[in-house]
DNA sequence: CAAAAATATTTTAAGGTTGAAGTAAAATGC
DNA sequence: GCATTTTACTTCAACCTTAAAATATTTTTG
């Protein structure tokens, strides 16, 4: 009964430490960095994948809809920070791969990014910290495959 | 030196659970309640305050923008859930408040919500649950602390 | 092969978000 | 008391976000 209560207090908890962390990273990119989260996350995916991504395969990796890569990375083609080459071969699709300013322009943040984080975390032990992200990591995949059993139920 | 490795790996995990939840929390709410999750926590703010709220308490509350609120009270009221009234004694200020139709509603969507987190975090015991949030707890409040030093230090 | 279906991306409309600028009213200071 | 500052809120411009519609191309199918 009582089980859903401590479930979401969980949950309530789990929301307001991460908004609280996001909003501080926001503003630091921000201000430091003149840039934002999604701009940031696209720009650490594709130095993930230094041949670059399809915008399919960019928006299937960020989570987020394809309009919406679209617009950030307009602006990010913008600033030269990203490039659109064509896919031989298919006259639809475009690959889309971090400039070598790109590069150098993420590495500076992603730097800066860590230190942030370590800081923000600073009171969380490292061994404190892996126990709880492999709990966090159970939780995932547990909550995945029930995704997919309900998905599979219907 | 691999602390930092380690606290952001926790960062990365805890943003991927919440970002995926919260993505399911949002798409249920559009889907089954024809709503959204900051039309959600405006409400869930005001039912916790049958008194009222005025629009600066709301949003510092929420820890949003003042003109966000605008936007989504303008909207909850355009729909007859919640009211504006004059404060009196304060011809700049306003209390927001749920409407009867908007305290009904929400507490429909409460309930289906709780439903929704009991069930994504199925996979947590009550007691693992109670105790992470209190280890959540403690980062939040040690964060908070931390960051006052740093305002103060500057 | 031509029609139909599927795929890759962009555009659009509606809402959420912010910081900064604007308005109005209240509080403060001289 | 009146000028200044502060407070409460709204408006604005820019960006993020989505689902749905539109475009263009490729693949499938009859």
């Amino acid at each position: 009964m009582s089980a859903a209560k401590d479930r979401l207090r969980l949950w309530l908890r789990l929301l307001k430490v991460v908004r609280g962390m996001e909003q501080e990273v926001r503003e630091k990119l921000r201000r430091e960095h003149n840039t934002t989260l999604p701009r940031f996350d696209v720009m650490s995916a594709l130095s993930r994948h230094p041949e670059g991504l399809k915008m399919s395969q960019l928006s299937g990796v960020l989570r987020v809809s394809n309009g919406n890569v679209t617009g950030i990375a307009d602006r990010l083609s913008d600033e030269g920070l990203v490039e659109r080459t064509p896919v031989p071969g298919d006259r639809r699709a475009i690959i889309l791969r971090l400039t070598m300013a790109g590069q150098k322009e993420f590495a500076r943040q992603a730097r800066a990014h860590e230190e942030w984080i370590d800081k923000m975390l600073a009171g969380v032990s490292p061994a404190d910290a892996r126990e709880m992200a492999e709990r966090l990591q159970a939780f995932a995949t547990a909550a995945e495959s029930e995704e997919k059993e309900t998905a599979n139920a219907q």
